[in-house]
DNA sequence: ACGGTAGGTCTACGTTGTAAACTTGTCAAC
DNA sequence: GTTGACAAGTTTACAACGTAGACCTACCGT
């Protein structure tokens, strides 16, 4: 009998929108993502979406946070700061693969969600604890999470094309878009074509990306200690 | 009296069209690119504009194009590869960097339009020449330019509000936003406030990302040669 | 002189986000 | 109990968007 269990009216909660926004946006794109949809999914009237957000926007950055919060988080161990970094960056990466389409909404929500707020804020612990200044650190850190969004929304095959057909239809555009291209001018990207294409592995797309954060990292760290 | 000097009906030209949507686009963000809002500066209906491009989103890839048009690539010299690719990383970045609200436009577009296959040809050109394998060359070169596409899209700044008084608003807002933070809980975020909302230099700023991406290649490739 | 065609116009449709005014089921207080 | 008050959902409506389809019309090659 408590106010949220059995209802005569229908009851929406902005938890449970979310989730079914972020379920219909990874299954259609985020230009399936509309109000009225949504709306539809639940039985409910379009402008019932506003009792519960203030405007579209509003819903978009429910749907960041909801990503945000599956990070998991590594405990802090007694490994040096540059694994424990990369240990952190990898679980950013896997909170978001499952969602490529939408994963950009993460971007202007990390400093406003709490699971964002404490990734960023281990992050600079370990970026400090490495030799970073408070600053320097801030900016490097801002940078590689930015990065690591880039990688996943544009994981190849994360484009839209719900439908199978759609996607290789796509997929041999582009195949025939490189290979009209001169052998002669272009000899490496001509023979690069299918992993620009689509990489083998995606596994290793993402290994080699968190990779580069991290080396990138570190090698800026060499640099200014030099100066 | 060549056929494009004097005219008696309208003449539009699609490399004008997409310069002035690129103008606009620039001046008050990708919402306001409306195919009504180009034909009304052209003084047109708007479907004049689908004289000249198949749909918006071949508009949009005109605007890539534009965009990408701009890149200065730097001649050949005798430096080593590190140093020659940080030069070409530099003057992709210069070209986004006057464009930074669609500098996102230029993603899908370096595989197509001459000046990204150029700059495409010779990122892998210095990335083999350096050590890698052809296919790593092509997915660190793809990485690392995907990298410096968010990094032009992200700088701080580049939100919309062209008038001062709304950008000055939501600056004031983010401000507030963090300094509303436990310092107790997050002491590092809190303290790199100011630099996480706007770093101090744009010129710093976008060294960094290109150190950053440089450096990643360079620690990643010494990685694989170590397997 | 004349037909074809490239370029621009007019009208119209469906879809989107959302403002404003309404209904209605629920609960606290008298 | 009766009574507001309020939170949640409905109805209606509007402006703006991308764009399809039918039209006009000035030009150019023959």
């Amino acid at each position: 009998m408590t106010p949220t269990s059995t209802q005569t009216t229908k009851r929406l909660d902005p938890a449970q929108l979310a989730t079914s926004a972020l379920r219909l946006a990874d299954a259609e794109g985020l230009e399936a993502l509309t109000i009225r949809r949504l709306a539809q999914l639940h039985d409910v009237t379009p402008m019932a979406i506003y009792r519960h957000f203030a405007d579209k926007d509003d819903l978009l950055a429910a749907v960041g946070d909801r990503i945000l919060a599956d990070i998991a988080l590594p405990e802090p161990t007694d490994e040096p700061w540059e694994a424990q970094l990369h240990a952190v960056l990898a679980a950013f990466v896997a909170a978001l693969r499952p969602h490529p389409k939408v994963a950009g909404l993460t971007l202007y929500r990390i400093l406003i969600c709490p699971e964002g707020l404490a990734m960023g804020e281990r992050t600079m612990e370990l970026l400090t604890q490495g030799g970073f200044s408070v600053d320097d650190a801030a900016e490097v850190g801002r940078q590689s999470l930015c990065g690591l969004i880039t990688l996943v929304t544009t994981e190849p095959g994360a484009n839209e094309d719900t439908d199978p057909i759609a996607r290789e239809d796509a997929l041999r555009a582009k195949r025939a878009s490189l290979s009209a291209l001169s052998p002669h001018r272009y000899p490496l990207i001509t023979s690069a074509a299918d992993t620009l294409i689509c990489p083998a592995s995606t596994d290793r797309y993402y290994a080699l990306g968190i990779n580069l954060a991290v080396a990138g990292i570190r090698g800026v760290l060499a640099d200014l200690k030099d100066s």
